[in-house]
RNA sequence: GGCCCCAUCGACUAGUGGCCUAGGUCGUAGCCCUCUCAAGGCUAAAACACGAGUUCGAAUCUCGUUGGGGCUACCA
């Protein structure tokens, strides 16, 4: 059969809430497998819990996997081969291969549920693709603090298969080749593994990926904080740096050349995708460390076009309620490109020049007040001297600046600052004479005027 | 409790017996640059959990200890 050697890997999520951060780390590295391999990404729903499961989660989670990047080839929304992809749907499915197994006395009814009937002295060791031998004997399939051998349930009293049953049975069907799930799935490989048996199928190679855990080392949760990818974009992270960051976490690019050295750990999904090797991915649990997050996605801010920069932070500058339409989105963007380097996130970017769309933010953090009246004669006579200029630029503005604190021996720093704090009202910002440029002769006059210094 | 997995700087990791007086990245500290803050450049501190063994030689192999994590649901 040539399907045989392709690769087919899935992504499985329940719909029980957004996509997590831990369920887009599964996602994406499935996803690079399938991408790296020139193999399928199939999506397929698990809403076999009837109380959590909604509609809407399902939709959530998609729209988390597309701002992500992660596309998928087959699946409940684009339909496919080997459908359908909502495990709620396919109920017949599991029902038949259930009566396959009483009939041939591997499974028996208890009450409305079905169990799989575990036999002892079975060797279910496997060989996974990250972790190696995981050697496991059927055995160590017991109920809690006691010796006896626990049966599988396979379909539950409400008629609905349990999870270990219904992935094998989906990923059987579906001729997933790898699964790469998360490290808490290794101890079901066992279960499943005996059940693939029992229906006479092949098992497909596994692969288990390492867990992300939270700065406490427990599993991440609410408490560390953002946990869910639509966090990260609410706070103006780039899908492009999740994504980045995501894919350091367990695995990393193989070092270059014979010097040693690490890969460049900045990169596109499509280099990611191509330099991805299943056997790179490494056993450790993961701590999440929100300052390379920040690093990382600095340096993709940094990396962009000014008018795709534009559309990232363009969203923020309206949240905070800036007039963002009387501006040109060509001044707009040059605006950020003065910022570059300052601010780790779209947020941040947005926050910290929103001086260059309006006046107000200014007026309403500074008043002016600190500014004596004694030294206003002075920064008067210097800003005068500024709007002689003739050449507006930020090297000629600059060169006055110098030539005039420089004749008078006092420091520019003196001057400067508070040209700062009229133009943008804080006390950080882009060089000043550059902004001054920006911003333009008239506003400039306007800002310096009303705060009595023109 | 039982079973399974893991263990290199604060974090992410490179490393598969000699190339390691352990490399890179983030973060931290210092210096340079400088109208501020970033950015950028340079430098520094910072790790093989512990104990046995195998070997001429161990971060790398084996065993044990300790410490984490996971599973042990008619949740997935």
């Amino acid at each position: 059969m040539a399907d045989k050697d392709i690769v087919r890997v899935r992504f499985a999520p329940s719909p029980t809430g957004a996509l997590h951060i831990g369920g887009g780390h599964t996602a994406l590295f499935n996803w690079l497998w399938a991408r790296h391999t020139g193999g399928k990404f199939i999506l397929r729903i698990e809403d076999t819990d009837l109380v959590r499961s909604t509609k809407e989660y399902e939709q959530t989670i998609m729209d988390g996997m597309t701002w992500l990047g992660l596309d998928w080839d087959e699946g409940p929304d684009k339909g496919g081969d080997y459908g359908p992809y909502r495990q709620s749907e396919r109920l017949d499915l599991y029902r038949k291969y259930a009566r396959q197994l009483m009939d041939e006395g591997k499974a028996y009814r208890d009450g409305e549920a079905v169990l799989f009937k575990v036999e002892p002295g079975q060797d279910v060791s496997f060989d996974d693709k990250v972790y190696g031998r995981v050697e496991v004997m059927s055995d160590a399939l017991k109920e809690r603090d006691s010796d006896k051998l626990k049966d599988i349930v396979i379909i539950k009293s409400d008629g609905m298969p349990t999870y270990n049953y219904a992935v094998v049975v989906d990923d059987h069907l579906m001729a997933i080749s790898h699964v790469i799930r998360g490290e808490d799935h290794i101890s079901n490989t066992p279960k499943q593994i005996l059940l693939y048996r029992a229906l006479g199928w092949d098992v497909p190679v596994f692969a288990h990926l390492p867990m992300i855990l939270g700065k406490d080392k427990k599993k991440l949760s609410k408490r560390h904080g953002a946990t869910s990818v639509y966090e990260y974009r609410d706070m103006g992270y780039m899908p492009d740096s999740v994504f980045n960051f995501l894919a350091l976490l367990g695995w990393s690019p193989q070092s270059r050349g014979e010097s040693g050295q690490a890969g460049d750990e900045i990169f596109t999904r499509d280099e990611a995708a191509r330099l991805f090797e299943l056997s790179r991915v490494t056993r450790k649990p993961a701590v999440l460390d929100p300052d390379k997050m920040n690093f990382i996605n600095q340096e993709h801010l940094k990396r962009l076009d000014p008018m795709t920069r534009l559309a990232m932070v363009r969203p923020f500058w309206e949240e905070m309620g800036l007039p963002v339409r009387n501006h040109e989105d060509a001044w707009l963007a040059e605006a950020l490109t003065l910022m570059a380097g300052r601010g780790r996130t779209a947020r941040e970017m947005a926050e910290f020049s929103d001086y260059f769309v309006a006046f107000e933010p200014v007026k309403a953090r500074w008043d002016g007040s600190d500014i004596s009246e004694d030294r206003k004669p002075g920064l008067r006579e210097f800003f005068a001297a500024l709007f002689n200029v003739p050449e507006w630029t930020p090297d000629a503005l600059e060169a006055c600046a110098r030539a005039w604190t420089e004749e008078r021996g006092v420091k520019m720093k003196d001057y400067a600052m508070p040209l700062r704090f009229v133009l943008t009202g804080m006390k950080v910002s882009p060089g000043i004479f550059e902004v001054a440029v920006h911003l333009g002769r008239d506003e400039v006059k306007r800002r310096l005027e009303h705060y009595g210094l023109a």
